[in-house]
DNA sequence: GTAGGTGCAAATCTTTTGCATAACA
DNA sequence: TGTTATGCAAAAGATTTGCACCTAC
């Protein structure tokens, strides 16, 4: 059993060889603008980077490389609760693993990391019996009151509406994230 | 301002009130029986449960009362990445705070509670100027090799398919949960 | 030439809304 | 008697599959 190349590249060559894939004009691109994003892309997203070097290219094709990108651990599928999925590189998250904390006000999303935590996360597991292959820790929070660092930080603090009650329920608790 | 009853039935009668609402025999049913509720309901799975006393009763009722619910703090909504939404009532978790582990191998729903991690949270909020409001916490883990554990704890180990290549792609990494 | 890939359209699945009818206060 | 609630059907969104055609090995 070979060792997982370092290289993110390499490790995408190894998987494709080993199940028999191919390379296709389409498959290239969307591997490579995926790998160059940074934050957690929407399939949309990823789309329209994609089309821009390649129109044409299907919403389907995009899904379907997105999901051989995550079978081969080379991109992991999140959910914020606003009911898409968006992918990360699994680079930036194995080797500069982080959580999130997400704005309620805005929906600004903030990464952090605190290893204590992750360390306490495997002690709970372990006494229950368990071994943690990945875990997912969102913070929901808003800035305080006086809403002097929010200002800095949120792009459009305010921006809510002022209804009376309930909008729909996806998003945990009260946060709603930008779509689309 | 008056104070929010404790009895969690008080504070739906508190908000029902406070916002003109009715009360109707499926709303009170569905209502009732969401708050018998120990685990993360569905709005299917609720929609049994209700059908049992009330036949008849819509998916859309159902589906609006949680909304209301939601909205008066009483139910709290929860992602797990099977792409639907399940609901916990509001006063197990106040009352109880807990986070999840989720077994990939079966799906099985394990609660815990670990304070100190709860209070890094806060912290580590805290450093970047955000109080927090509410916070997600999954560990998806499974149980050691040996398997031992898992026997006990996971109804249906070793359920899954067999195949080759790539399920969909709603799940974070691989866990896979039951659907309906 | 053949297995695998692409892209359209269409199926699924869940959540959400419109609207006519029924039930509450 | 006038809201408010219900439930059907249908819209909306996102994801997923079927299938005919195309492309890389």
């Amino acid at each position: 059993m070979p060792r997982l190349p370092r290289d993110i590249k390499q490790r995408w060559q190894a998987f494709t060889e080993a199940e028999g894939l191919k390379s296709t004009q389409q498959r290239d691109v969307i591997v490579d603008e995926f790998l160059k994003c940074h934050g957690h892309v929407s399939i949309e997203e990823l789309l329209a980077r994609v089309r821009k070097r390649q129109p044409g290219v299907g919403y389907v094709t995009v899904y379907r490389t997105l999901r051989l990108l995550a079978a081969a651990d080379l991109a992991v599928p999140r959910h914020f609760g606003d009911g898409q999925t968006r992918f990360e590189v699994a680079d930036q998250v194995s080797r500069h693993h982080h959580d999130h904390l997400i704005c309620t006000d805005c929906g600004l999303i903030i990464e952090f990391t605190e290893p204590e935590i992750e360390r306490l996360q495997d002690e709970v597991a372990r006494k229950l019996g368990f071994v943690v292959e990945s875990h997912k820790l969102e913070l929901y929070a808003r800035c305080p009151r006086a809403a002097k660092k929010c200002d800095e930080t949120c792009p459009h603090l305010g921006a809510r509406a002022g209804g009376h009650i309930v909008p729909g329920v996806r998003t945990p608790g009260r946060p709603r994230l930008s779509k689309r």
